[in-house]
DNA sequence: GTTTATATTTTGATTAGTCAAAAATTAGAA
DNA sequence: TTCTAATTTTTGACTAATCAAAATATAAAC
């Protein structure tokens, strides 16, 4: 049975190579994203390697075998019902689940979990709008974009914020730009590194085009 | 913030002294309950005793506390919370739910486990009938059962006897099953309407369901 | 094609929690 | 009281996860 790091790790592995839409994931993102110093990656790296989560190339970075990928997948699903309970069940904000279920998802049971999505209606997204992998580790398909790569005056609707941190929800929030809100992008402008936007019938904002990347819609 | 091992050392420690009855618990039936070697109780408990959650005397054994026996209530309010939302909310087996929550309980924040408490209706007592400790560190009064729905092989004291009638009166006195007087289920058979007990050192014997509700004790 | 900067890996140390087995103490039996 | 048995403590060793800082490799700049 693998620790609540190596849960961890796998898990963030799992998450930035989703994130970065490339298999191999470098030493320094996983020491950053965990925060732990960049030599610890590498030892506990060659851990995982030794458990075959990962297949690793010094000087190159990790990849998650199919055993990863499955533990990885796994501790997303976790991750995303307890969330969904949280906010759901228990009324917490959506900003601050985050952090709980950080620790939560280790100490549930299979069962538990299961329990807890047929409590919940099994449902497809969290309150992020991230999709909830299946127990087969599977989620569902979507066509999402970020406001870089979108169609222009267009209407939209917010998917997901791919930043967990409270600042940054908290800041989407107060410009109304939580999942399900419809937006609008109204021009791009990549010389001054901006993107210009409408939540909602509200005055117009911008913002800079790595918070804007954050920022995932369908149309 | 106390680690997950501190809080069980703690929470086993105040089981025991609440179980047996006495102040001072000795390394033995520590190290037995949470299936360590003896030595390593041994030295936990001086890591105890640097944070003063323990007052420890050599070869004569432990005592919470205040400061240990508020982390202990607090860590029992903990569990039982958490069991009684397993059972309540999610549907699982009454018997199967201590090991869950021996996980749970240490992940849970104080936020969460408010708003679960909440949730559930600030329940006095957990689904095995054990007082919750609130929040301030006490328990609830004892809760007053009749033989059928209380607990089986488990000490219980007679409080009432909800007939005053002679005939009932007389022979519960008969029996030993006056107020004060300790008694324990020791099998139920609804089939067969019938419970079997025992008070005191006597004889076990059997009464009908009617005459069983009759019969208030308290654990 | 050197040099410089950046990223990664090694190395040596540290902490929490654990065990096995030896040493010490206390309690009980003779 | 003296010896034996049970309990407790000590000792030395181990594992998982971590850090700081030195060593090394790779990439970028010139």
């Amino acid at each position: 049975m693998p620790s609540a790091t190596v849960e961890n790790y796998i898990k963030e592995i799992l998450i930035l190579s989703i994130d970065e839409e490339k298999e191999i994931v470098g030493m320094g993102e996983i020491a950053k994203s965990l925060k732990v110093a960049p030599g610890t990656a590498t030892s506990m790296i060659k851990t995982l390697q030794k458990e075959k989560l990962v297949t690793y190339v010094a000087r190159r970075g990790v990849n998650l075998t199919s055993k990863g990928r499955k533990l990885g997948m796994g501790m997303l699903r976790r991750h995303r019902i307890v969330e969904t309970f949280l906010v759901e069940t228990l009324g917490l904000d959506w900003t601050e689940i985050n952090q709980e279920a950080e620790e939560l998802e280790h100490a549930i049971s299979e069962k538990v979990l299961d329990r807890m999505d047929k409590f919940l209606g099994r449902p497809e997204f969290d309150p992020h709008g991230d999709p909830i992998p299946t127990k087969e580790g599977k989620f569902a398909a979507r066509r999402i974009q970020n406001l870089i790569k979108c169609r222009q005056k267009e209407p939209l609707t917010v998917k997901m914020l791919a930043d967990q941190s409270a600042d940054f929800l908290n800041f989407a929030r107060e410009k109304g730009m939580v999942p399900g809100a419809k937006i609008e992008v109204l021009s791009r402008d990549l010389v001054s590194d901006s993107v210009t936007l409408r939540a909602g019938k509200t005055k117009s904002f911008t913002v800079g085009t790595k918070a804007a990347k954050k920022i995932l819609v369908s149309n």
